[in-house]
RNA sequence: GCGCCCAUAGCUCAGCUGGAUAGAGCAUCAGAUUUCUAAUCUGCAGGUCAGAGGUUCGAAUCCUCUUGGGCGCACCA
């Protein structure tokens, strides 16, 4: 059960007004405290400690409630009775959400021909994590990757590929797609890796290049036989290659992958509804929405849907992807994650798509983040001076935690040294905040001690040891005595539910990185100062031990199964 | 110029409800293993919450200004 919530109901009601709630930060005050005496002293024209005597009998009458007292400049102090707490543990989730919406996810935005980077990280992991919450408190989540597949970087591709084979059919005249074998034709995903950055290079100092590639992207867009077969070929490659690395992060799979390519399907239906609204103007050759308001302080460019070239705009595939879920899904909310500096592109989309009547602007939510920085404040780079890719990244991390495993003289298969080094890179990304910029500190990640996922995963691992040695039956009993590390556990415990709530209130998944960590370091101390298979434990404590152990145990697996992470047997 | 974000311990970060003595981890130092996994636990030390003013019974938190940094401001996505 959610504990907070009960018992800010309960003390609601019986106040007959809604008090103030708090978790105090020292914890020898209390269970919870209440401000609520300060608060309303002044309206009530009476001095707060003298208010607070007159609320607290009212408070100690409560049947939870084990102790109340006034402290302070009058806050007042509840301590739950211990029976109430073991009996709490029990009580039945209500955590899944009567009202459940259907929400958008947009995350990944994955492009095609382009290799994922460290600036993929957090889209992906804090986007899985939400995606994670927001079905486990019953909501209807449709993820989304919006796969950046149909502007110039795919001219510069199929260019450069031309330049390597010019005698490949695609690239001639008389090109007829039955006449070949598009089998015959490979390119390795370490090939196409290459290639975007070569063509991008070649782009800069060479115009003739760029503007073929800009003529290929414009005939690829308007459906030229030859381009859209290398494209087609291409594509599965990079596709193949998101999804090894979807599977490789332990994320759920997307629900659709659909980028501009097939947004821009939409452009058409969209610019006759813009027309019939008059709201597309001509500028500068381009067709712009102006989207200024008198009001807006600051700068706000138009709204453009084609630029002066004809070709579509990013802003107008994503208008159109709007356009796309409203009709196939109709979602209560759309849920953007990129990172901050595009939060100007979305404001701009999000009114248009206000203008047409699609969504009012808040049930748009663009989830921006901050960027990740190498230790010297600047964008996170290998040793060759490129900007890290993910691969190389989760490689650096599983080497890292091969040498620890060899340090410590175990021995631990493949599949656990990848479930820890994941560990270790999803939760400092989960455990950030996911608006700021964060350092990403290699020595740190790979240290695998303190506040780190290994440290999670192994909290979890020596608990389910315990758990698999006991051979009696686990079950709730009568509590016994309660030592104050199981009392501080089992209330850590019930604090779950608040926690995955107000994760998903706020978007933030460092509420619930925090909590994994918080609950684990309660049951350290509870493993190291409780002895539950020690022979001269007590039966009874023993089984009370062992059912905390166990509950503590499912509450830490569904932390961890919502981080997106799995527990290895052994560590 | 206009706008958004940020500044907390040596380092990396919490403090997302304005509350009580500002907390963790790392690093340093001192301890704990005949004991369910030491990737653990316990303790010491470490602070002008960038600076100044204001609101409040109470400010790291809200407001104003200053300083320093990051980012954005129509044809790249």
């Amino acid at each position: 059960m959610n504990l907070y919530k009960f018992v800010s109901n309960s003390l609601n009601k019986k106040l007959g007004f809604v008090a103030n709630l708090e978790i105090p930060k020292n914890r020898e005050f209390g269970d919870f405290s209440t401000n609520a005496a300060m608060v309303m002293a002044k309206s009530a024209g009476k001095n707060p400690r003298e208010f607070a005597g007159e609320l607290l009998p009212k408070i100690s009458e409560l049947n939870f409630v084990s102790d109340a007292s006034i402290a302070g400049p009058g806050f007042i102090n509840i301590k739950l009775k211990n029976d109430f707490i073991w009996e709490s543990v029990n009580q039945k989730s209500d955590i899944k959400n009567q009202n459940p919406y259907i929400i958008d996810m947009d995350y990944g935005a994955y492009n095609v021909a382009k290799s994922l980077h460290i600036g993929h990280l957090r889209t992906s992991i804090v986007g899985d994590t939400l995606n994670r919450i927001a079905k486990f408190l019953g909501h209807k989540t449709i993820s989304y990757n919006h796969i950046g597949d149909w502007g110039r970087p795919m001219g510069l591709v199929i260019a450069y590929i031309e330049s390597l084979h010019p005698d490949w059919p695609f690239f001639q005249d008389n090109f007829d797609l039955k006449k070949i074998k598009p089998e015959d034709y490979k390119i390795s995903a370490a090939e196409l890796d290459n290639y975007y950055p070569a063509a991008s290079a070649r782009g800069k100092e060479d115009e003739d290049f760029l503007n073929h590639a800009r003529e290929i992207t414009a005939k690829l867009q308007n459906g030229h036989a030859g381009y859209n077969a290398i494209y087609d070929i291409f594509l599965k490659v990079s596709l193949d290659m998101m999804d090894s690395i979807i599977k490789k992060l332990n994320m759920m799979p997307f629900d659709k992958t659909l980028g501009e390519r097939n947004a821009s399907q939409n452009l058409a239906n969209l610019e006759k509804i813009l027309n019939d609204k008059k709201l597309l103007e001509d500028s500068e050759g381009a067709k712009i929405v102006n989207i200024r308001r008198e009001t807006d302080t600051e700068p706000m460019p138009p709204f453009m849907f084609y630029n002066s070239r004809g070709a579509d705009t990013y802003e107008a595939t994503d208008l159109a992807a709007i356009l796309y879920r409203k009709t196939n899904d109709n979602p209560d909310k759309i849920w953007y994650l990129t990172d901050s500096r595009q939060q100007l592109h979305f404001k701009q989309v999000f009114r248009v798509a206000e203008m047409l009547d699609l969504y009012p602007i808040e049930n748009l939510e663009h989830l921006y983040f901050g960027t990740i920085n190498g230790p010297g404040g600047q964008p996170f780079k290998t040793r060759d001076g490129n900007v890290a890719g993910l691969t190389d990244i989760i490689e650096m991390v599983n080497n890292a935690v091969r040498a620890r495993i060899t340090e410590s003289e175990k021995n631990l298969d493949d599949k656990t040294v990848e479930a820890i080094a994941l560990a270790a890179l999803k939760f400092n990304d989960l455990i950030h905040d996911v608006k700021s910029d964060y350092t990403f500190d290699p020595a740190s990640v790979t240290s695998f001690e303190g506040r780190t996922g290994p440290y999670i995963l192994y909290t979890a691992v020596r608990l389910n040891s315990v758990l698999k040695k006991s051979d009696t039956k686990i079950k709730n009993k009568s509590m016994v005595d309660i030592t104050s590390d199981e009392r501080n556990l089992l209330v850590g415990i019930l604090d779950f539910e608040r926690t995955v709530q107000g994760a998903f209130d706020n978007r933030a998944t460092d509420i619930l990185a925090n909590y994994a960590y918080d609950l684990c370091q309660l049951i350290n101390t509870f493993y190291h100062n409780c002895p539950i298979l020690h022979e001269d434990v007590k039966a009874d404590i023993r089984a009370q031990r062992l059912y905390i152990a166990k509950i503590a145990f499912n509450t830490l697996s569904s932390v961890i199964s919502l981080m997106g992470l799995n527990i290895p047997d052994k560590m």
